[in-house]
RNA sequence: GGAGGGGUACCCAAGCGGUCAACGGGGGCAGACUGUAAAUCUGCUGGCAAUGCCUUCGUAGGUUCGAAUCCUGCCCCCUCCA
C-alpha cells in the first residue's frame, strides 16, 4: 500500500504546478480512488513524446488506484472556428470524430490501462444543453475575469479583436468539469487558466473544486529548448520505427536528458539519481542515454524490437559497421542509359534531386564500397553490386545490370 | 467609412530596372572534432546528364531590349483615425 506522501511524491514528479498541494492531499485521505480529468482535442492524433508527459502522468495515477477520463472534446471539434478565422480548425463530422478517437485509443493505451480509462466524449451532454442552460452558464463567469487569460487580455490591449464564442470555449471546458465531477484536471502549463475555470465554475455549481495539474512542455530532441512540436521537426513521434526513436533519443544532449528521464521514464527518481551520481563519477553518459532509448522503444514497440535497435545501433555506431538491412536497389543500365553517379544516387533514393547529389560529392560526403568519391562525373560499371553511401545514415545496395 | 504600411526561398529579413537563383540571420544537410552526443569550426542550402538552360520574389495582366524591382486589376495581412 502507497502512503499518501509517496502518492504525493509521485504525483509531484515533474509537475509544474499543483493547485492547490493541499487540497490533494486532502482529497487522497478522503477518497481512495479520485476522477482524474485531461481534455484532448478530436483532430486526428499523431502524438510525440512532448505529449506523452501526461499521458504518463495519468498513467501515475492509474498505478496509485485511481480513474482516469481521457476527454475528447468533439463539441467544440465538430462546430469548427465558426469566425472561419482559424483553418487549422474546421469542422469534424461524427464519423471523423470516431475514427480519430479509434487511432486515440491505438496509441494512449501504449501507455494507459485500458481497463482503467474511460473515454469520454464532450458532445455527450453539450448536445443536451440548450440556449437557456447556456446562457446560465455564461452568468458564471465575468468578462473581467476571462480577460487574464494571457492571450485574451495581450489581443484586448493590441485592440485585435476576440469573437464572443472565444469565451464561451473556456466555460464549456470548464463545465465539462462539472459534468464529470473531476477530482483532478491534468494539463500543459499552457491551459492553466482553463483548468482554473472549471475549479471555479465546479464552485459555482456546488462542487468540491478540481485539483489543478499543469505538466511543462517538453523540449524537443534537437539542439535548443523551443518545445517538442511538429512543425519544428524535432519530435519524436511514438508511432516512428523503433531504430529512429533509440536514434533520436542518443542524439539529445547530455543536460537535456535529465528532463527526459524525469518526465518520459518510470524509472523511480531514486535510480535515475544514482545514474546522475555514476555520470559525476566518470560513466559515460552515452550509455545512461541508451538506458532510456531503450525504456522508451520498450513501451511503444516492445523489448524485442527495443532490443534490436539497441544492437543495431551499437553495431552501427560504436563498433562501425554498416548496417545490416539497408535499401536494394536495382538499376538496368540499358534502360537508365547511363550510370553517372548523380543520377543512381537520385534514382536510389539517396538524394532527392541529382543537383543535391553533386553538392554531396562536392562536400565529401559520398562512399562507394567504403571509397571516397571526389570526381562529380565519376560513373560506375554495370554487372556489378555496390554499397553506396551518403553520410553518416543514408545507405543503400545498388546493383547496375 | 477615411488615411497609411506590407505580402521575397523552410522561417525571419534585405533588395526597389540589368552584375539577382536573389545580401544577412535562424533552421536544415554535409565535413572536421566526438560519445551518431552537445558546444565549436568549415562548406552547402531551386531544378536539369549542367562553364549553359529552365522555373521561382501574393496573383493576373501591362510597360521595357531587360522586372523581385515601374504601371493596372484582383486576393490577403497589418497600423492609425472614425
Amino acid at each position: 500500500m502507497t502512503s499518501i506522501a509517496e502518492a504525493l511524491a509521485i504525483i509531484s514528479r515533474g509537475a509544474e504546478e499543483i493547485l492547490r498541494k493541499s487540497e490533494l492531499k486532502q482529497r487522497l485521505k478522503e477518497k481512495k480512488s479520485l476522477r482524474v480529468k485531461a481534455g484532448f482535442d478530436p483532430t486526428a492524433p499523431d502524438l510525440h513524446l512532448g505529449h506523452t508527459v501526461l499521458i504518463n502522468k495519468l498513467r501515475q495515477f492509474q498505478d496509485l488506484g485511481h480513474e482516469v477520463i481521457f476527454l475528447i472534446g468533439d463539441f467544440t471539434g465538430m462546430i469548427g472556428d465558426p469566425s472561419g478565422k482559424s483553418t487549422t480548425r474546421p469542422a469534424l463530422t461524427r464519423d471523423e470524430v470516431q475514427a480519430n478517437a479509434q487511432t486515440y485509443k491505438e496509441q494512449i493505451f501504449k501507455i494507459l490501462d485500458p481497463d482503467k480509462t474511460y473515454v469520454e466524449f464532450n458532445s455527450r451532454w453539450m448536445d443536451k444543453m440548450d440556449a437557456s442552460d447556456l446562457v446560465k452558464l455564461a452568468a458564471k463567469h465575468t468578462v473581467a475575469r476571462m480577460l487574464e487569460r494571457d492571450d485574451f487580455h495581450q489581443r484586448y490591449l493590441n485592440n485585435q479583436s476576440i469573437a464572443i464564442h472565444e469565451f464561451l470555449y473556456p466555460l464549456i471546458q470548464g463545465y465539462d468539469s462539472v459534468a464529470l465531477k473531476a477530482d483532478v484536471e491534468l494539463g500543459g502549463t499552457d491551459q492553466k487558466f482553463n483548468l482554473l475555470v472549471g475549479r471555479q465554475l465546479q464552485e459555482a455549481y456546488g462542487q468540491a473544486p478540481q485539483i489543478v495539474l499543469t505538466m511543462p512542455i517538453l523540449e524537443g530532441y534537437r539542439a535548443g529548448s523551443e518545445k517538442m512540436s511538429k512543425s519544428l521537426n524535432n519530435y519524436i513521434g511514438i508511432t516512428e520505427p523503433p531504430s529512429e526513436i533509440f536514434g533520436k533519443i542518443m542524439s539529445i544532449d547530455d543536460e537535456k536528458m535529465w528532463r527526459y528521464f524525469e518526465l518520459l521514464s518510470f524509472r523511480p527518481m531514486t535510480e535515475v539519481k544514482d545514474m546522475q551520481g555514476k555520470v559525476r563519477k566518470g560513466t559515460n553518459p552515452r550509455d545512461i542515454k541508451v538506458q532510456l532509448a531503450e525504456e522508451i522503444v520498450t513501451r511503444f514497440h516492445g523489448p524485442a524490437l527495443a532490443n534490436k535497435a539497441k544492437d543495431e545501433f551499437i553495431n552501427r555506431f560504436q563498433l562501425g559497421q554498416m548496417p545490416e538491412n539497408m535499401r536494394e536497389v536495382e538499376l538496368d543500365s540499358n534502360k537508365e542509359g547511363n550510370l553517372w553517379m548523380g543520377r543512381v544516387m537520385t534514382v536510389s533514393g539517396l538524394t532527392p534531386s541529382t543537383s543535391e547529389a553533386i553538392r554531396m560529392i562536392s562536400s565529401g560526403a559520398v562512399r562507394i564500397d567504403g571509397k571516397k568519391v571526389t570526381d562529380k562525373d565519376t560513373k560506375i560499371a554495370s554487372g556489378n553490386t555496390y554499397i553506396i553511401q551518403v553520410g553518416k545514415r543514408k545507405f543503400a545496395r545498388v546493383t547496375i545490370k
